[in-house]
DNA sequence: GATATATGTGAAGATATACTCACATAGTAA
DNA sequence: TTACTATGTGAGTATATCTTCACATATATC
């Protein structure tokens, strides 16, 4: 049986992959692991309106994924803990491995 | 602007994340670190119902990421792709690392 | 066969999340 | 000041997710 503290742990731990856990924020990720990027240029990026961007980038800023300074107008986010991007390896790795799976399976029907 | 192909990859990455983003899953993850279990004492470890587990368990399978197979009337399951476990280990290190962030502001106060 | 055990599934309600729109705020420039 | 641009926020709607319950299925044992 868990103890409390696991299970808090767990949660955080689960807060952090939820904020990555929408197709918008892992492009947002993918598209910030060239450099750090303002609002407007990750929006046209992903395609999708700039509030709607703005609230997935808040999301992974109180996630402590991102973090975000001030440039006269303009807000410029980075990612703030860069191991994460070694997760979408790994997961790229699994999907290409099971694409080569179910090839594999078709060719033996 | 993300061409389709791209689109479809960032989804198939989210859809995997997704089924990492509960604490209960988590929690069964870090359980099957250590060898393969059945659903029985997965629920009992993690505290839940079986029914809500058996359904935790077949979004992870679902989503490739555990395996199961049929001993008797046991159902046991296994991890699929062990380099997700990797990838707890970095976000356990940002928790801690965001832990100590906040301490230190705390004193300097 | 009948019974018990382990697991899976469907419906229903509660909760959380995503998206759009309109508007608010903050900085820049005329 | 006024106008403009970049960003953030709140309300409302739509959609997805989680949990519980009751029941279904599969396997083992008597």
């Amino acid at each position: 049986m868990l103890s409390n503290a696991e299970e808090r742990l767990y949660q955080m731990q689960a807060e952090k992959v939820r904020a990555l856990s929408h197709w918008m924020r892992v492009a947002i990720l993918d598209y910030l692991r060239d450099g750090e990027q303002c609002v407007c240029d990750i929006a046209e990026h992903v395609g999708s309106e700039r509030s709607n961007i703005s609230k997935h980038l808040s999301i992974m800023v109180k996630a402590g994924i991102l973090e975000s300074t001030k440039h006269g107008l303009k807000v410029i986010y980075k990612v703030k803990t860069p191991c994460i991007l070694d997760f979408f390896s790994c997961i790229t790795k699994c999907i290409k491995e099971q694409a080569e799976e179910s090839q594999q399976l078709l060719k033996s029907l």
